[in-house]
DNA sequence: CAGTGAGCGAGCTTCCGCTTGACTT
């Protein structure tokens, strides 16, 4: 008898399917031990000694486990071929070394990234060792994580108080939904005007638009004002027109990847309106399976868009059974990652079987929409491009003054979009959308209308879960099993509140997020974490000493954290208000320095803390009173307005 | 209705990433 560990049971099920009688398939449950949550679990001055504590439930998972292993021949560690289903085989096993379970069985590593027989019988026939340099990239990570966490949070309890977190990754997450802000209060709307003019050339109208004035090419902001445009449309309405040029261009689109977890939750935010959240628990249920079937999609914390070679061959003859040969390219499309830390240990999110069409299963609704949208997306994937025809009528007046332009688009093969197109975050809906009548060049064109419309830019958009989860892989932080708790650990910390689904940043997280560009301004950047995998990669490759990397880390770390420590708190704030700037002092846009105080014009404002939590307060107190708060402490709020209200701004 | 106030204090909070049930509301 052989026993073989993975990670999760609905895994588990599947494989012992595969291997049949001679095996015990046994799920560990995940990491199995952890570093408690209390100071002293890495020691930096005990060169980077760890303490590893195992929870209850985990402890029962291990007893089964060792009582499994006692009479077995082999150990087979089948976690997930990737840094962290490293760990969780190194875990698993040294918990086994431990009770002296592991007498006489002889112990093998086996990986496949593809839940498929033949992947899955294939990897049982080349076992290898531990890899315990990935195993030590993970404790390196590990570590790090800790250190900075259970450094850092403390450091906010003493200097802010109120507020309550900061790590590698919320603070990063946090930055960006606070940057994004003050990109937003910063941002300068700028008027401009487009004029358009309904033509028609001996054929049905269609509208065109003024690309040309004064024989130069019109930019987006050359018509500022109504003025302008006036002119600009009196000029339309004067000239005498001709079809200069008609331009026809063959183009293609091709369709996207299948899903990860990224994508998943993006498009069924834009699709369905799921949160992040609703969205992994309804890919749980499908993953885990509805009936005896098993289970309805492949796993769904993946960052790979690769397919089983057996998945691909079902789907494209799937796509020929419903929809043609046709629709069927002549070669298997491959897609490789673009994503940035990607560690491919999965296959994309698809559908078990393909076959197995949305009108043939019956699920509740949320379930039910979300294997539609997997199903039509998959399906999509290793489906023939769409090919399509741009067309450009250019229209000038008579004296060459004057140029119009008009584009359309017309789907000469669907392709992929048969079944499935891709949602929009915030982009601007396609103008080229319209088909335009069939015109001559030359041919003489009238004017039967022309309209100049008013327009505003617009600043960039506050991040959705969508936008901000999408930004957070680009970037690299986080990992497919995260982006929905990092989304909800922001909520949790009163950092950010939601408003029409957009991440708003609280002043608490304008605060935190000021604080730590001031004093640990390193570990806030953007690509601290990118920078971190490049180490963790040289320490997997055998390049760099796994304390060689935390031994660079600490020196400079602790150096910050000493620094701040010896400051008082009110040399904290005098640093601090340096630095604040628009984070705690927002332009009031009425042309009044954001720093003097609104009640008596007079006094200076500065950030100031007291046990009610950080606030902004006049210098002339107390014969002014103004005061603003910016962060309370759990519970410590005033009352129901939470010191949000605008003081004095009618007195 | 006004609007907490800054060197003291007891004791509390916290990270990231991997995985699901077993508690009660």
């Amino acid at each position: 008898m052989n026993v073989v560990i993975v990670e999760s049971p609905a895994k588990a099920k599947t494989i012992n399917k595969y291997l049949g009688s001679g095996y015990t398939v046994l799920a560990s449950y995940g990491h199995v031990r952890d570093l408690p949550s209390k100071d002293g679990s890495v020691r930096p001055d005990e060169d980077f000694a760890m303490s590893w504590d195992v929870d209850a439930k985990a402890a029962k998972r291990l007893n089964e486990i060792a009582e499994a292993v006692k009479g077995a021949d082999k150990l087979i560690l089948a976690t997930d071929p990737d840094r962290e289903g490293e760990a969780i085989s190194w875990h698993v096993l040294e918990v086994l070394n431990r009770k002296k379970a592991l007498k006489g069985a002889d112990v093998e590593r086996v990986v496949f990234n593809a839940i498929t027989k033949t992947a899955v019988t294939d990897a049982m026939r080349h076992p290898r060792k531990l890899d315990m340099e990935l195993v030590e990239a993970y404790l390196a990570r590990r570590a790090l994580d800790y250190l900075v966490g259970f450094t850092l949070s403390p450091v906010l309890w003493r200097k802010l108080p109120g507020a309550r977190s900061a790590g590698r990754v919320q603070s990063v997450a946090l930055r960006l939904v606070v940057d994004r802000e003050l990109e937003i209060e910063s941002f300068k709307t700028q008027e401009y005007w487009t004029v358009e003019a309904e033509v028609s050339a001996g054929s049905d109208p269609f509208s065109a638009r003024l690309v040309k004035l004064d024989r130069k090419r019109l930019g987006k902001f050359d018509l500022p004002d109504e003025a302008s445009a006036k002119a600009a449309r009196k000029a339309v309405e004067a000239a005498t027109l001709r079809i200069a040029a008609v331009e026809k261009k063959p183009g293609r689109r091709s369709p996207p990847p299948p899903f990860t977890t990224s994508t998943l939750q993006q498009e069924a935010a834009r699709k369905l309106g799921f949160s992040a959240q609703r969205t992994m628990q309804a890919a749980q249920k499908l993953y885990e399976g509805v009936d005896e079937n098993g289970g309805l999609i492949t796993y769904m914390r993946t960052d790979g868009v690769q397919m089983a070679p057996e998945a691909i061959d079902e789907t494209r003859r799937v796509i020929g059974e419903r929809f043609g040969t046709n629709y069927v390219p002549e070669q298997a499309r491959i897609y490789k990652t673009k994503a940035k830390n990607a560690q491919e240990a999965h296959e994309a999110i698809r559908p078990t079987s393909l076959a197995r069409h949305p009108t043939m299963v019956r699920l509740d609704g949320d379930l039910q929409r979300l294997y539609e949208l997997i199903w039509r997306r998959t399906i999509a994937s290793q489906m023939e491009s769409a090919r399509i025809e741009r067309t450009t009528v250019d229209i000038d007046s008579l004296d060459g003054a004057l140029g119009l332009r008009a584009t359309g688009q017309v789907v000469l093969f669907d392709g992929y979009l048969a079944v499935y197109e891709e949602g929009r975050d915030d982009a601007a809906a396609d103008e080229d959308g319209a088909r335009l009548p069939a015109v001559a060049e030359n041919a003489s064109a009238r004017v039967h209308g022309v309209k100049a419309d008013q327009h505003f830019t617009e600043p960039p958009p506050r991040y959705s879960e969508a936008s901000l989860v999408k930004k957070l892989e680009e970037l690299g932080i986080g990992r497919p099993s995260t982006y929905a708790s990092i989304l909800t650990v922001l909520r949790e910390r009163e950092y950010v509140r939601m408003d029409k689904q957009r991440f708003i940043p609280e002043d608490k997280g304008r605060l935190v997020t000021a604080f730590l560009e001031q004093f640990f301004e390193r570990y806030v950047e953007y690509d601290f974490t990118a920078a971190l995998e490049e180490k963790l990669d040289k320490v997997s490759a055998g390049d760099l000493d796994w304390k060689e990397l935390l031994r660079e880390f600490w020196r400079d770390f602790h150096a910050a954290v000493e620094g701040i420590g010896d400051l008082r708190v009110t040399q904290v704030l005098d640093s601090l208000n340096e630095a604040l700037g628009p984070h705690i002092f927002p332009d009031r846009g009425d042309g009044t320095d954001p720093r003097t105080c609104p009640v008596c014009g007079t006094g200076q404002l500065s950030l100031k803390v007291s046990r009610f939590g950080a606030f902004v307060g006049c210098s002339n107190y107390p014969e002014c009173r103004y005061t603003r708060a910016v962060a309370a402490p759990e519970g410590g709020e005033a009352d129901a307005d939470g010191g949000d209200r605008e003081l004095g701004l009618d007195p």
